[in-house]
DNA sequence: GTGTTGTTTAAACGATCGTTTGAAAAAAGA
DNA sequence: TCTTTTTTCAAACGATCGTTTAAACAACAC
């Protein structure tokens, strides 16, 4: 076992890189079925036994995918969380405010990547969704924690609400934004082209108000 | 080619019917891939080849599982959205009238089908949820013709508002109630046992007030 | 140069998938 | 009863999957 070599070998750096994003973007369009190691490979223009080589198998693969994806954007959400409560010492925050730091990192995240159309939308919903008991342990790890964070600061932004109203509806919150997420390409089939699936600013802005305003219709106070 | 005999072979409609039950049961618990021929014909007590011989294919027989699964509810939505508005016949609906209609024959259905855990709530989510291409025409036959008899309603029911903010509501609330079946197992772990996920109904009730109010707050004059 | 380490490659393995075949068994009609 | 039709069954087919192996190749240390 020697020290490893300051100087990068760029090349296995390199096709690690290529297989992840490949793998992002069989992801998002087919799941993890999708996801297979022959066709990964061959879009990475990388041989098939790369892939056991960097990772070790598919499911780690994937696993890394996701938390490369995730991870940052739950990091933008802590962050605005507090940043909205230094911003405002004194009182809590609004409802609004809460789901603002929990939604808009999601837009941010595709603006920072709309150069490859970005399947962020997808890879997040389908991190909830795909019925791969692998996945399960993403749960646990990228939101179990958060959801913690914002279920605290909806408390006490809500201190004389019942705490069940609460629990449910931040549920109901989460599971929409969830849902918008995944169904996002449906709008304009939906609409007959009246409304544009590409403008993930506009919806990301819509869905804030729909359950910041869904979630509080469902809190009443304590009995 | 003879005519059909009066007197039913119940032999044969009793294998078909096992393996409709067990399909159900698989793809709730595991989605399509988790649906394979071997597994539904042993859990169905039945031989490989009597699916191919009683659907012709695999896609076959998961389509003819889900129309039977969702054309009931689907016909009872109408019906409910019929006699609300014969109930009303001078003033249009309410929102929470129209979602009732949407949601409520959700519930309906699982009290029905009680008897066996009624995975009826992950069917209708993975059917939009999944990744499988031949689940589209799912969407447009199931789900196409009733969002416009609903959207309609919510036209009448809103005749000041823009269009486009109800084509993005509508579909928010849809997506919500998308979202909430099928992560509806997670309340809870996620309320560390507080909200029971067995009260199906209390959380259909919830839910409706959920999409109501957040389907509203999005909704603006037409300027 | 030689040797070591990290990376890529072709080839094969065992397992599982959906589908098909042809004959046996069961049910229905005559 | 005998004939016909419907249903079941064991077996196999070809395809694809994730993983492993062992050899070839490349980059660095000495």
């Amino acid at each position: 076992m020697k020290v490893p070599s300051v100087q990068k070998r760029l090349n296995g750096q390199n096709t690690k890189a290529r297989l992840l994003q490949t793998t992002e973007i069989l992801f998002a369009a087919k799941g993890v079925a999708g996801v297979t190691m022959r066709g990964v490979a061959q879009r990475a223009n990388t041989n098939l036994a790369s892939v056991s080589y960097h990772f070790g198998s598919k499911e780690a693969m994937v696993l890394e995918m996701i938390k490369s994806k995730i991870e940052p954007i739950n990091a933008t959400r802590r962050k605005r969380l507090a940043q909205a409560k230094l911003k405002h010492p004194d009182n809590p925050l609004t409802t609004v405010q809460i789901f603002r730091a929990l939604i808009r990192p999601v837009g941010e995240q595709v603006e920072k990547e709309l150069r490859n159309q970005s399947g962020i939308l997808e890879i997040i919903s389908r991190s909830f969704t795909e019925p791969a008991s692998f996945l399960e342990k993403v749960h646990k790890r990228f939101f179990g924690e958060l959801s913690q964070v914002f279920m605290n600061e909806l408390k006490f932004a809500h201190p004389l609400a019942n705490e069940e109203d609460l629990y449910w509806n931040y549920h109901f919150a989460v599971s929409s934004m969830l849902g918008a997420l995944a169904q996002h390409k449906r709008i304009c089939d939906f609409s007959s082209g009246r409304c544009n699936e590409n403008s993930i600013q506009e919806m990301i802005e819509r869905l804030i108000i729909f359950v910041s305003q869904g979630f509080e219709a469902g809190i009443k106070n304590k009995k």
